[in-house]
DNA sequence: CGATGGTTTGAGGTCGGTCAAGTTAGGTGG
DNA sequence: CCACCTAACTTGACCGACCTCAAACCATCG
């Protein structure tokens, strides 16, 4: 029965290939708007009078720190490849993950209110960011409405992302948090390119914990729950997605061991 | 040792004619900018260039909804007086109460990304509110600066409380998530210029528990519990914050009843 | 090859959920 | 003004999902 988990950290290299495939084979130390655009929304058209803007580009290696929380607010970034954390840590130390910033994704754009960031901000993986100043940001969208454009939706989504995180530690249990967690870094690895159903887990346990209200133990058994379940394969950090429609379904429903009858509310009329 | 309670919800209704005091006297149809930006920034100075613009006011009353998710995303609010709830729904019915925008702050905002409203908003009292069509705010930001500015505070505050929200849910027992919104509520009532320390909840207790991830029930027991440990006075929907340090404690402390003595943690120096 | 950080799995305890009963507040109509 | 009705709130008893503590396993890297 368990056959192919016997060798098992053995599998699927080939996720690591598939997403390291698009990695950029140039070491530009700086890039143009029109690629930025790109990055950050693919259907995006440049308008002319932009072409010839470009931003610095920054490296940063797998465990440094992109930003600090409490330092002056000053760029916002757009990820160009690579994986990062942001997190917050409240005084007495422990840490909440707040979002996994990956590839044509945006960073920073907290700092704006108060000006400071609110967040550290971790790579998890070797990762070059798009280095972008945000007073030269504003003043090329007080004259370019696509770019204002593009700002207004740039943090729109970052608020009704964090507004969904909120959804999801409101009221999902532990296992319909980790489906929702696993499907949404599907649905955002397709959309980049990447495959949908087999990727790597750049983060622990711990952080995955972390960025959904539970313990790295329950993550755990959660996972090794799924693949009792048939639903996904998971050797170490490279996860198999098996049966999406049937992890969608974990989303929203009761839990998992009950399985079951789907149960139906009447709903007053009144 | 009970004789103050004895006469159960008697006692404070100082504390509702307190917030009553500030509505507004006259029925205006519409306000001018420089009192929005009064109401959104005390401190704000508002530029002579900016006068004579004026923008509609909306009144709503106590249970109507002033927004529904999946409109046509096209104006924001700024609350002039009233209370709402801003409330997500998923397909299962389970609704996730988002925030509690109070005088001063804006609403709808988490539309700009997708062009629809992601929220319900419900007005929780009588309240009016400053309509403010978005592609009108978007021309006078791209000319003034200061305009500029203001809204990207605005969506600044909007993703930093609802990461806020997000910390709470992710990572504090019942009692300190409630410690914690009474103490927001606390603060946001003081800048407004109400008081600080006895206020009014003019959301159920379902709506707290929706907020704060756990059930009415626990939201109940919770204050029953502050009450007998001498911090806070609950007469129905009237509240009394009576120590607010010790509340303050109770936000990032284990727990309530365990109490006692503050456990130290040695952190590496590596 | 040992050391270290990450992961898995188990056993037991607890916080918060569920179910239920009883009380209060507020509004409506007689 | 009172009776009634409903929604909201409180409190209790029980239970289960998740946490805590602990041991063992595994992978990577010096």
């Amino acid at each position: 029965m368990l056959a192919l988990n016997s060798t098992t950290h053995a599998k699927p290299i080939y996720v690591q290939s598939a997403q390291k495939s698009r990695l950029p084979a140039r070491d530009n130390a700086s890039v143009g708007l029109a690629e930025l655009a790109r990055i950050l929304d693919p259907e995006a058209s440049v308008p002319e009078s932009l072409r010839d803007i470009s931003f610095p580009v920054r490296r940063v290696r797998a465990g440094d720190f992109l930003l600090r929380s409490g330092a002056e607010f000053d760029a916002v970034y757009a990820v160009r490849c690579g994986f990062f954390k942001t997190l917050r840590v409240d005084e007495a130390g422990t840490e909440q993950v707040l979002a996994f910033p990956i590839t044509g994704e945006m960073i920073g754009l907290d700092g704006i209110g108060t000006g400071k960031y609110m967040t550290d901000v971790v790579a998890l993986d070797a990762s070059t960011v798009i280095v972008i100043p945000f007073a030269r940001l504003a003043n090329l969208a007080r004259d370019n409405a696509w770019l204002e454009r593009l700002l207004y939706r740039l943090f729109g989504r970052e608020l009704t992302c964090t507004q969904s995180l909120a959804c999801a530690l409101g009221l999902l249990p532990a296992d319909a948090r980790v489906a929702t967690f696993l499907l949404d870094l599907s649905e955002r690895f397709a959309q980049r390119g990447y495959s949908s159903s087999a990727f790597v887990l750049r983060m622990t346990r711990a952080d995955i914990g972390s960025y959904l209200g539970i313990k790295l133990e329950t993550v755990s058994r959660t996972l090794s729950g799924l693949v009792a379940a048939g639903l996904i394969e998971v050797y170490g950090k490279n996860i198999v997605l098996r049966d999406i429609p049937a992890l969608r379904q974990c989303t929203s429903m009761p839990a998992l061991k009950r399985g079951g009858d789907a149960r139906f509310e009447r709903r007053m009329a009144a």
